[in-house]
DNA sequence: TTGAATTATTTAATATATTAAGTAATATTA
DNA sequence: TAATATTACTTAATATATTAAATAATTCAA
């Protein structure tokens, strides 16, 4: 009788268990800022630019773009950011924080640094390095 | 201004990416079974098992308990899987695959093999097995 | 230059994620 | 052994994921 290969040996698998063992380390601090995962990727996705359009920032933040429009919306009636359209393009929805987004931003930033570096002492940093940067090369072809 | 590391040097993120990108070469055949990621993990951790109890299928599937009842719900519906009581212990719900779950786990297997072996093909099988020993160790530091 | 693609986003419908609260069975303890 | 705590699961409420379809703006081609 066939069988599937075990779960120690299947990359998605893995990859699902790490992704949940190391976001329920940040977890409970974004949820003190209000913040969702989803709600938090988008913020510091804008926070390094000024005005992006949503289909980079979906891709970006790594959220489907019907997610991503509910996501915006609650953002926005939080005070979060703010939408404009491109004149350029009237289809395009611009977005950005508000001056309210970035100080959250500014808010979260110390407390995330502050459990990655809790993260790196418990995987050793030299190791933690390694590891992304063969994880970093392994989705550049699996998605390159 | 104080930022966040680049999201390139963000470890959930990159396993986020990577998680992604690795089930997306799944999913389509997976849907054309009629099964979603979720099914899939359920089916898949019954079939090395007779029966489990929910809160170990839960553990082991990476799925949340009150996400568990509707997905068990809506297989049970379909006939794949059934669930009993455990006489010795009335709180527990063992779950176990039909005759009709162990034969989708069965046309399943080797699609998702042909797959993987894809994948493989794309990393570089060395590569692939290198980096997938470092992620279990990780998983192991991570929640161990 | 108009009608047919294409693009960017939203809406809709169903499924899952997350947290909190509820329920029933079992285990503990005073 | 009755009151309390714990365990295993379910229900409830809100948020996100996924696929398909809809909408509006833009581009392309005859």
């Amino acid at each position: 009788m066939a069988r599937l290969r075990d779960i120690n040996r299947s990359l998605p698998m893995q990859l699902l268990l790490a992704r949940e063992s190391s976001m329920s380390l940040f977890r409970p601090m974004l949820r003190s800022f209000g913040l969702t995962d989803q709600q938090w990727r988008v913020i510091r996705v804008l926070a390094s630019r000024d005005k992006l359009e949503a289909y980079e920032l979906a891709t970006q933040s790594i959220i489907l773009p019907p997610s991503l429009t509910r996501i915006l919306k609650n953002l926005e009636e939080g005070g979060l950011l703010s939408r404009s359209s491109d004149p350029s393009d009237q289809r395009k929805v611009l977005i950005s924080l508000t001056r309210k987004g970035r100080k959250v931003y500014q808010q979260v930033v110390p407390e995330s640094e502050k459990i990655y570096r809790a993260l790196e002492a418990k995987i050793g940093s030299a190791e933690l390095d390694d590891f992304l940067s063969k994880l970093v090369s392994l989705n550049d072809r699996l998605t390159g």
